[in-house]
DNA sequence: CTGTTAGCGCCTTCAA
DNA sequence: TTGAAGGCGCTAACAG
């Protein structure tokens, strides 16, 4: 026989459908007995509870919130931040009985105004709520799709799309920190390894047109907060990944030329611990030679006995923040966006210049 | 206006639901005129197209995957080849207009035949097909779960799971590679790290009957494939996670006692790379001290200029394999159960002893 | 407390 | 090539 349905199992209950129904959801009054008749002829077809299908369709609910990595999938998995932040939300949501789908971002983004044109699943899948972590850009296709699809869309670190709440940190105010710290110490020379200003995964150093044309907020945001803390980066790399390959691939760039910067600044731990290495690869004291410091506050076992000088970002606290958004969301509330604060963190890998 | 149905534009464009459905899904024949009139009709009620959730209910479908990492899922995010792998899966399937849904593994495991005594989304959620990456244990809760409702379940390193097929990696050999090399060049004395037995994330070193009740095939196979190889491990260290610090406490604590081995055999790259750490905490030489071996292949930048011995696994392949299976359950084929060779690959970490 | 009724939005017969 | 009708499995009103 074909997979039970909700009406076998009522039928061999004796009990009508609806009444059924009541048994599996506790959503309303049921006498014990009658729940445990029902719950028993279940039992016996092995009828496995309620079809989510019909259920979702039913209540207009999916029970599922889109998550869009920025950029390729691949990468943004080797990119600490974004996978625990995922991982945060993923527990939060899990309390409240919803499932995270991982949504690849398309490649080629579409022009708007096509339904049917896409096959991608932002365009497709079912979702209740879309959550953009980290990097993501309002004129991307996928975002349009999804806003067609008047699917409420969460940026983190982002503008807000649509009118619908963001949840950030204050990565200008750490950097602000970041920057009067190394200034205390009197360095002057300073450089900066920043994330990638788009999609296109350039790296390399930054000209003035190039510096001009940084699409993303987060990295903006991140070089101003530096200026605030009184530092002007005499040089900024910008590194195609948040990788540690690629702070390697900076820091020998940096420190090899001539007047090399007494400080570089990162902006992540990733790419900071890459400048560690490379400056150690290059016969350098770190911090006697060169101080350096990164962002985010992850846990890198790979610099040995030192620990980088950083900013603290809750990575978990960010993941439970978007879940009461996306929480709220559901409920039909219109939630508050939500900045997180951020802590400096003082560790091994700065000093003052010799 | 609420939301526009399949219905609303039909009505618009002066045609049938049939025929409005054909013009966005392409099933049939339709005259390319109508196929406009319905696509404008579309555009002026900003209809977004067809309603997956209808869609769903009415194929029976939902066009996502489940995927169940093994433990909790922060952690596995921390393990690079659970993660490269599900990087490759979602790519697959992606193209196939799949979806991935993450699936956190519940705490408390259920006893079985209680339908609707659990909310965990691995007995509610919708999902055609269900992997289990990594870790995954037949008598697990949440498997039950998905039995009882009829997903198919591909386990990946495990042992099938109610008839279905498997994707494996030939770890077994891998390991007899390895031990036939170190064999080769003559060590004696090796101490093996290995993967967790099972969930409990105890670590230290293992004794008889611990070594008794190893629970994950996956370890028993890699030292069985090991002792295949010639080599004995004359203590084996049982890891909590695969992870650099786990590897740097195990590496510690062989390196430090009476009898220390000339030759370490990790079961994962993250897993050695912390046990070359620590052994260069320690002050001593890798590989003339003591050699190190890791599993997996996967990029580990911060080891500096020296290159890990280990064993390359194709991942990204892994994920393919694992997408050609879901798509053949989808079709209703049976599709062979899968086994990927592996690939020795000497690096600077392997030395004779001295 | 339980049963009846009426769809949720879509796609697939089948008939025209 | 198009239209009409039925039903996928479930739940929310409402009536009893």
């Amino acid at each position: 026989m074909a997979r039970p349905t909700l009406a076998d199992v009522a039928r061999a209950a004796g009990v009508s459908v609806s009444t059924a129904s009541l048994a599996f959801s506790g959503a309303g009054p049921i006498a014990e007995s009658t729940r445990e008749r029902v719950l028993e002829a279940a039992k016996k077809l092995e009828y496995a509870g309620p079809n989510p299908l019909g259920r979702q369709l039913r209540s207009g609910r999916s029970g599922i919130v889109g998550v869009l990595l920025g950029g390729v999938l691949g990468r943004s998995f080797r990119e600490p931040v974004a996978f625990q932040t995922l991982d945060g939300l993923v527990s939060t949501l899990a309390e409240l009985g919803l499932g995270v789908l991982l949504l690849p971002a398309s490649k080629d983004d579409l022009g708007p105004g096509e339904p049917g044109a896409s096959t991608s699943l932002t365009a497709t899948a079912a979702m209740d709520v879309a959550v953009l972590l980290w990097g993501a850009n309002p004129a991307d296709g996928d975002i349009l799709a999804l806003e067609r699809r008047e699917v409420p869309v969460i940026n983190v670190e982002g503008p807000p799309i649509g009118g619908n709440p963001t949840v950030s940190i204050n990565d200008r105010d750490g950097f602000a920190q970041l920057g009067a710290h190394l200034r205390e110490l009197g360095h002057e020379r300073v450089a900066a390894v920043t994330l990638p200003f788009d999609r296109s995964r350039t790296s390399g150093i930054a000209d003035a047109d190039r510096l001009a044309s940084i699409r993303l907020e987060i990295v903006r945001r991140r070089l101003e907060g530096l200026r605030e803390g009184g530092i002007e980066p005499s040089v900024v790399y910008e590194a195609a990944y948040s990788q540690v390959e690629q702070g390697v691939e900076a820091g020998k760039l940096l420190l090899s030329g001539p007047e090399r910067p007494t400080a570089i600044v990162a902006q992540s731990d990733a790419l900071a611990a890459g400048v560690v290495i490379a400056a150690r690869e290059l016969g350098l004291d770190v911090p006697g030679d060169v101080s350096v410091t990164g962002f985010d506050g992850i846990d890198l076992p790979w610099l040995g006995g030192d620990v980088l000088t950083t900013v603290d970002q809750p990575l978990g606290e960010k993941g439970t923040a978007i879940g009461r958004i996306v929480e709220g969301i559901l409920a039909g509330t219109q939630p508050e966006s939500v900045t997180i604060d951020v802590e400096l963190r003082i560790g091994t890998t700065t000093a003052p210049p010799r």
